[in-house]
DNA sequence: GACTGTATTCGCATCTGATGCAGATCTACA
DNA sequence: TGTAGATCTGCATCAGATGCGAATACAGTC
């Protein structure tokens, strides 16, 4: 017995799909009240929770306070632009072979890397633009958040 | 013209040298409040705050919620224990040959690697010490909700 | 040692992200 | 179609974190 599928569901799973970006439940639930007015907050918290623990999403955290998901399960790291805000996946070349030396007594079960550093569209856009930037992409809020 | 040199500050920047775990503010708090009854939670997080930003402190958030600080500001990376919420610091072997694809049009200015496991204590801890221990990890806590 | 300007501390209010709960609603199956 | 049980929703609530203003304490000057 699976979950049911109920409008909510569709709508949230279609979105996370159709979008690149890493969007926060808030960013999500913006979205998602657009196309279904009166969807509940709770239902979005409550469908990203279900979706992360039946494996069909990740989630993660990058320190700005909200939780972001991702509907690539792969193994893969992330790029995150402390400018913008906004995170790409990648496949780091070298990733493989980190290695947690033998004086720690422990067992890895996953590698999480995050490089910060700034995007392209940032460091080619006047600095006036940036902060249009910033308000534009549905990852914006934290973007701005984390510069004050 | 520096910080001033009060007994608050004096006791946290002491008690964050003094542990080797990374400790977030509201344990900080704990301790400090142990030492200095009366230290109040909201100077705890100003110091931490001013600390980081005078680059004596590096802060990290785990996705566990809370924020936690590192007085170790070298290039490392981190062991997070997802039994017992433990972190250790740690150089990983490798991580200076991690490379960005140049199909990503990225300047990385930091890389923040953390792997996620298990650690000695907990692999040999009786299962019953487990729980004891395993209330401060926010992803088991995800896991445990997802299965209500 | 006393004085003074200013940084710091502290308590309270408040904000954001997230979750618990219970009643209303809806899905899926017989 | 009927029904059991899952889901949705709104509200209350929690934790971590921060803004603000008044009280306090530090550090430099005399």
């Amino acid at each position: 017995m699976g979950l049911k599928v109920t409008p909510q569901r569709q709508l949230l799973f279609r979105l996370l799909h159709d979008t690149s970006t890493h969007p926060t439940a808030d960013a999500l639930f913006e979205l998602a009240s657009s196309q279904m007015p009166g969807i509940s907050l709770r239902t979005v918290y409550q469908t990203l929770t279900d979706l992360a623990a039946m494996g069909e999403l990740q989630s993660f955290d990058f320190g700005s306070g909200a939780t972001r998901f991702d509907p690539n399960v792969d193994a893969h790291h992330h790029l995150l632009c402390t400018t913008c805000g906004d995170v790409a996946d990648i496949y780091a070349e070298g990733a493989d072979r980190l290695r947690v030396d033998d004086q720690h007594d422990f067992v890895v079960a996953s590698t999480d890397i995050v490089f910060r550093g700034e995007c392209g569209a940032c460091r080619n856009a006047p600095a006036a633009d940036r902060s249009r930037i910033s308000t534009s992409s549905s990852t914006i809020e934290t973007a701005t958040r984390s510069q004050s």
